[in-house]
Order: C-alpha cells, then sequence, then structure tokens
DNA sequence: CGCAATACGTACGGTTGCGTACGCAGTTAG
DNA sequence: CTAACTGCGTACGCAACCGTACGTATTGCG
C-alpha cells in the first residue's frame, strides 16, 4: 500500500475492506463541506471497513493509507459472507469497532480539551504503536491535517519536541527517540483507547 | 427519568439498558483523570448501552440523563438474550451503534476546528432534534461541561444569541425560537449525524 | 546541472477562549 | 423574613493558535 491510497471514500460504498500488515491508516471524519479532521488511526491491530461489520455498505469517512506498508485485503461481498458463516469472527470483529469508536471519542476530548503539544504527543505514539520501526514517515502538513491546526504550529511544536529530545526529525519523517518523555507530555489524552484494546482483544501494544 | 440519573458509567458493567421516551441523555467520553467532554447525545432515537450490542458488558463512557423525561429499560441479562433470539433486532441496533459512532466523529470535528459559537448552535440544534417542546432546560453551567468550555463562555455566546433573536433565555431554560437561524450558525457542523440516521433507519427528525 | 516543486523555518498582528474573580438576581430553606 | 445557595452577567489580563506571508533548504526531474 501506497501513502494516501484509498481505503474507503465518504459515502461510497466500500469495495473491499483491507487488514493492514505494516501499514498505517487513517480514518477521517468530514463535514458537509471541506473541514476535515482524524478520528482514529488503524493499524495491524485493526481493519479498515467497520461499517460493513455493523450492517451498513456505506463509509461514513475518508480511510486512506497514511504510513505506507503491507496489508491483506477483500473484497466487501465475500467477507460479508464470512461473516455470516463465522459468527465468532463477527463478535471479534465487534470488537474492534467498539475499540475504534472509543479512539474516536477519545479525539474529540482530546480536541476540545488538549494543547497542541498533548494532541500531537498522542499521535505520535498511537502512530508508533502501530509502526515496526521508530520511524514515522510523515510531513509536518499531512501532520497538520490530520490534527487540524495550521502546518507552522506543528513545525515550531516539533522543533520545541526536538529540543527536548523527544524525537529526532528529518525532512518528512519523525523518530521517536523518548517515547516515555512523549507519553508524559500526552498525558491523560493517551492511553484509554489502548487500555480498551488490551481489555477486548487480549493483544499488546508497544505501551506495554 | 431525573436529571443527571446515571444510565452508565465508565468501565462499569451494564446494568441496565435505556431506550428514552421524552428524555435525552449525554454520553461523555473521559481521560484517565478529571478531562471529560460530551460526545453524543442519545433520545429517543437510541439508546443506551450500546455496548452491549457490540459484545462487550462495560460501559467505555459515562451517560446521564441530561433533559428530565421517560425511558424504558430493560435488564443488561435479558437485553442480551432478546439479542441472540432475534437477529434483526441486533441488526438494527448495530445501526443505531454506527449513528452514535458518526457522532461522536462530527463531534470530533467540531471540538477541532469549530468557534464555540458554531459548536452551541450544534448543541441547541441536536437537543432540539430530540425534545418534544421548543424548551431546553439546562443551565449554562453544564453545557459548559458539555462542550468543554468556561461557563462565561457560553454565557456571553447565548446572549449573543438572544440577541440575534435565535433563543430566548431564562434562568436554567433554554427556547428555541429561530431554528432556521441557528442551523445557519452552526454551518455544515450540524446535519451528518442527522443525515446517516435518516439514511439508515428511515426516520424524520426535525431537522428533516 | 539547473529548475521547479516540496518541505520546513520564522515572523507578526489578530482573534478566540481561558483563568480568575467579583457582583447581582432569583430561588430555596430555616 | 432573611440567609444561603444557585445561576447568570461582566471584566481583565493572558496564552494559544490562527491567517497570512515570505524565506530557505532539500529533493526530484528533465
Amino acid at each position: 500500500m501506497k501513502a494516501r491510497q484509498v481505503m474507503e471514500a465518504p459515502g461510497k460504498v466500500v469495495d473491499y475492506v483491507y487488514f493492514p500488515e505494516t501499514c498505517v491508516a487513517s480514518a477521517l471524519a468530514l463535514t458537509g463541506q471541506d473541514q476535515r479532521i482524524e478520528i482514529a488511526l488503524v493499524g495491524c491491530e485493526g481493519m479498515s471497513g467497520t461499517t460493513l461489520v455493523l450492517g451498513d455498505d456505506r463509509s461514513p469517512h475518508s480511510v486512506y493509507v497514511q504510513i505506507p506498508g503491507e496489508a491483506l485485503r477483500m473484497e466487501g461481498k465475500v467477507f460479508l459472507k464470512l461473516l455470516n458463516d463465522k459468527p465468532e469472527l463477527r463478535c471479534y470483529l465487534l470488537k474492534f469497532a467498539q475499540v475504534f469508536m472509543v479512539q474516536a471519542a477519545q479525539t474529540a476530548v482530546a480536541n476540545g480539551k488538549a494543547k497542541l503539544t498533548e494532541r500531537m504527543a498522542r499521535w505520535i505514539l498511537m502512530a508508533h504503536d502501530r509502526t515496526v520501526s521508530d520511524d514515522v514517515p510523515l510531513t509536518h502538513e499531512f501532520l497538520a491535517l490530520m490534527l487540524g491546526v495550521r502546518r507552522a504550529s506543528v513545525t515550531v511544536a516539533m522543533n520545541d519536541f526536538e529540543k527536548a529530545g523527544l524525537v529526532a526529525v528529518r525532512r518528512g519523517e519523525i523518530t521517536v527517540v523518548n517515547r516515555k518523555g512523549i507519553e508524559k507530555v500526552a498525558g491523560s489524552f493517551y492511553g484509554v483507547p489502548e487500555a480498551e484494546y488490551r481489555r477486548l482483544i487480549h493483544y499488546d501494544t508497544r505501551a506495554g
């Protein structure tokens, strides 16, 4: 999967569901016109196309690849058949849908109450959880789109992070240096969906 | 149901599911410590306890009555049995879960990109959709909690709304006067979950 | 190798909303 | 009746972030 490759488009029928292996995808919510913001990240812990699990056929969000890598995909129709044949699969995937919802809810809290640095730390941690290396290939421009802020604000905040020894920054790439430190910055804005995931699906992320 | 009566507490097992008739409930997301904000409103169009529909037994949110009124309730265990016996019921309720998720997602967008006046207009409309009269009994203090802003900010914004002839304000009560006008203020931050609801469940709200 | 495009650094005034604080009015309780 | 409480109006300095803009460094491409 290449960067910015589309998995779901808002209002469109979901033709394929994707199960990321090493790539990471962003789910963006959008208003009727223009305004958009990220609500969740999906990596190997989840899937795109949860709307099918919930019995709908169209996506309410825009989902696309944020960090390139590999993913498995399946035709929507085949997936639906599988869901019907294997009740335990649906049961499992419903739990991921719940985690997804919790992630969206926590994003709402963060967007409403957290400062930019806290939100950015949260985002870096979520991305880090879903990548194999410590490198997150992403431009400030895109991160700004995700967080719904100016590109320049990201640049300034990221430089502060670098000065504090939390990350290393190169053109189009961010490297996690001091994860604990970033967790400290994110504070209580990071961790709730991750804990929920562990509780429901019993699988450990980097967060431990 | 009296105001502030609890339907779900975060991390607790959901003993009862509620189906509001004339009351309106708020779902709040909270971080590990203190920070909280509303992510969705639930009225007669939906239910509390969607987590049970998704196969979990604990609530990730705090849900309580915001506007008093009547509601039906059912024991969680009975509800689960019913879900298993009636697949079409589960199918229906999964769609509401999806609408709930979209509502949370749109709240995330609004919290990230909208101004206070836009968010407040959005909230008033959502509450209005779920009440029978045009009166929304609610203090500025509580609305501030919902929106995650200062109480004083709500007061100022609400007075501006009143001066503009959009609402009438009395102690602890807001009356919708010019709904169209409020919709104009909310702009594209209102309407997405409502359209989704109509699409999935074919039921018209006041908006329609 | 040179040019264009991309990505990042920086700056400045302006707006929004915060934190805090105080006063007043309506409402309830003794 | 009066005191306490709750809800609302208002004020002031301040921090965060925006919109806009322009400059610089790196990269890709012809």
